[in-house]
DNA sequence: AGTAAGCCTTGATTTACATCAAGCTCATTT
DNA sequence: AAATGAGCTTGATGTAAATCAAGGCTTACT
């Protein structure tokens, strides 16, 4: 269960046996569903989640009813709504699964105490925070400079499975573009890299 | 010089008269010219600027030299590049003054010491972070879902000086629109205002 | 098996915004 | 005082993406 855990951790920070053991007793393994919610807006986020297993997305309903993406979860990464997790208000977000998910919670009380005993998880928060600004930001400048068939190259560059593994319209509320659009925008890519194989093709 | 900075710190932590002796060593004071620069792209940044006075931005320009600006600073607020101040790595931002301006700078060192000496600035940088987070995350919602009439909106909301002290093209270069684009949007706001304004009138 | 429901696609039309081009105003330079 | 240039406005045209509408394909219900 802890396997993928540790993983991540010793990308960023080194740990002992011993340390190892005492993390293990912070966390709380949970399995969900798929469809099934770990946050719902106006609730308060009482877990950071790790995912060891499957996929969950974060995202806000507006006015009209529409879902924007805030987020995709997948093994190895970390999901929450840090907002309300830090300061205890009820959260904008929902997030649920998208496939059936085995996690590992934190509490804010555990990871309190995960800090206060192994200083060295300050900074690896820390660092997990930083990351989602940074990501955020690159994010907020493409949305704003970019064409939605740019944004997609990037999402699927940087996250290669993500046409396999979640439904197209879901793609489609990440990007902020409508699923009539994404379908043709990935069209025109399938068009485009046919004629460029029939050229391979054609050179060999 | 000071005061500033005091009353922002009290608005989240409470200090003694010996802390804030020993806060004020650990800052740098700095004047600066409109049109200079604070941190250059591909220069690593060594300061979190407070700005007790004008006003400040930070932007990336892309490929075919447009500028993408992701913040202003106004007085009372933080500015850095958080990446490149903690990593080292160079950064992908420039910082430049739009007015002259009067700063507290922090390094590195002094930030870490500051929070190793009065253990609630912790507390403190991580809410600046978390808010930033929080910040850029409401920010890409809107870029992705919401028309350039109702980001402006937003932004003058937030910010009600902003139209005073920011020149209308930087404003457009923050919500990912043209400077035509915002004048028009500009004109059709004060056109609908007025007729606002005539009915009133007619009415009393 | 049959019907419904969700998901993706495709076409026609509309809309928001970009681009291109010109002119205006005001501050700065010479 | 004339000239230069930056910043804003306005109009004409072009384009990316939204919206509206319909049809096909799977998967799920009963």
């Amino acid at each position: 269960m802890f396997e993928l855990l540790f993983k991540k951790f010793e990308e960023k920070i080194q740990l002992s046996e011993e340390e190892k053991e005492l993390c293990r007793s912070f966390f709380i393994p949970k399995k969900m569903r798929k469809k099934q919610y770990l946050l719902q807006e106006g609730d308060v986020s009482k877990y950071v989640a790790f995912v060891e297993k499957g996929i969950l997305r974060s995202y806000t309903v507006d006015e009209k009813g529409g879902e924007h993406i805030m987020q995709f979860a997948f093994e190895g990464w970390w999901i929450s709504d840090q907002f309300s997790f830090l300061t205890g208000e009820p959260s904008v977000y929902n997030i649920d699964a998208l496939e059936d998910c085995e996690l590992l919670l934190l509490t804010k009380k555990a990871e309190d105490e995960m800090m206060a005993r192994i200083p060295k998880f300050e900074r690896y928060f820390r660092i997990l925070l930083q990351n989602n600004l940074i990501a955020t930001q690159r994010r907020l400048i493409g949305s704003l400079s970019k064409t939605a068939e740019a944004r997609y190259h990037d999402l699927v560059g940087s996250c290669p499975s993500i046409p396999q593994r979640v439904p197209q319209h879901m793609m489609a509320s990440y990007l902020g573009i409508t699923p009539e659009t994404l379908s043709r925008i990935r069209k025109q890519l399938s068009v485009r890299k046919d004629r460029v194989e029939q050229e391979a093709k054609r050179q060999a």
